[in-house]
This record gives structure tokens, sequence and C-alpha cells, in this order.
DNA sequence: GCCAACGTTGGC
DNA sequence: GCCAACGTTGGC
């Protein structure tokens, strides 16, 4: 199957692309979002590229490029009760959430900013500046993965 | 810190 | 099944 391309949001003082560079390879958990889950469990294969962006942060933006190391599988955190995201409803034989594992495939050399995205005319279709929107993992197109890169070699 | 947009919960 | 109340997200 052809590659997909993604965009996941994480806030910076939670989890950075700086903590993603210690790290190299990290487990997305804590998302509790049935149409984000779905998205992980169902449609991000290995090999599958991923911009990594900072919400709630200065500046908002992306900041580089994952790659899906590991598909679909429950999210052990959700069961823990000392656990940010723990969730009762979630039962080991029965999980209700799910992650993937990622790895850094670089941080950019500059972020590319939601400013700048939602002044380019090539990016408009992306969910991402639509209003409102408050998924966490979402598809984006190939072209515009392409396009983010480039932005963020300038 | 504010607040709009959205998702979830729960009473009916 | 409807919808108001509530909690969360996330830009500004």
């Amino acid at each position: 199957m052809a590659k997909k391309y993604w965009l996941v949001k994480s806030e910076p003082n939670a989890y950075s692309i700086d903590d993603l560079v210690k790290d190299k390879r990290t487990h997305w958990d804590g998302v509790r979002n049935y149409q984000a889950r779905n998205f992980m469990r169902d449609d991000m294969k290995k090999g599958d590229l991923v911009l990594f962006y900072h919400s709630n942060a200065e500046p908002t933006a992306v900041v580089g490029v994952c790659e899906v190391v590991k598909e679909g599988y429950p999210d052990f955190t959700a069961f823990d009760p000392e656990a940010k995201h723990f969730d009762p409803k979630s039962k080991e034989d029965n999980p209700t959430w799910m992650m993937v594992d990622i790895k850094l495939i670089k941080k950019f050399k500059r972020p590319v900013t939601l400013k700048e995205i939602k002044e380019h005319s090539k990016l408009q279709n992306m969910r991402l500046v639509q209003r409102g929107n408050r998924l966490s993992v979402m598809p984006i197109e190939k072209k515009e993965f392409d396009l983010i890169l480039k932005l963020s070699e300038k």
C-alpha cells in the first residue's frame, strides 16, 4: 500500500520535539479521541511519515518529521490509575485506546509556523487550519507534506 | 487568561 | 434520541 502522511500534535510542555530528539523513538500515548484513535488503529502503517506539530506553544508550528515504526496496539497508559490519561473504562482484554510508535527522522532546521501555513495558498485544505479543529492525529496529503518539508529548508 | 469550538456525559 | 451542562483543546 502507498505510504501515507500524517500530522500529530503535542504540547511541548507535555512532550516536545526535543524530547523526541533525546528519546529517538516513543509511543504516542494519551490520545483519548475516537477519530484519532481510529486513524492510529486502522490507517497508520509502518513507514508512514508524520509531521510533528507543537500546539499551545510559542510559536505553534510544525517542528519535525517522524516515521511510524509500530502499528496500532493498546495504549497501556489507559490501564494505569496513576497515569495522567487513565481511563477506567478501557480494559486490558478489550482496550478502548490505541497508539502507535514513532521514531524521529529529523527535527526541522526551522519551524514552519501555523501562521505561515495559514498564509500559504496551497495549504488551505489542511484540517489543521480549519476552524475549530481539535484532532490531534490527522491525515494530510503528500503534496502538503512535501511542501511543508520544503518550507522548513528555507 | 480568555473564550470559541468541539466531544462527551447524563437526565429525561 | 434529544439536548443542556460540562470538560477539554488550542489559538490568540
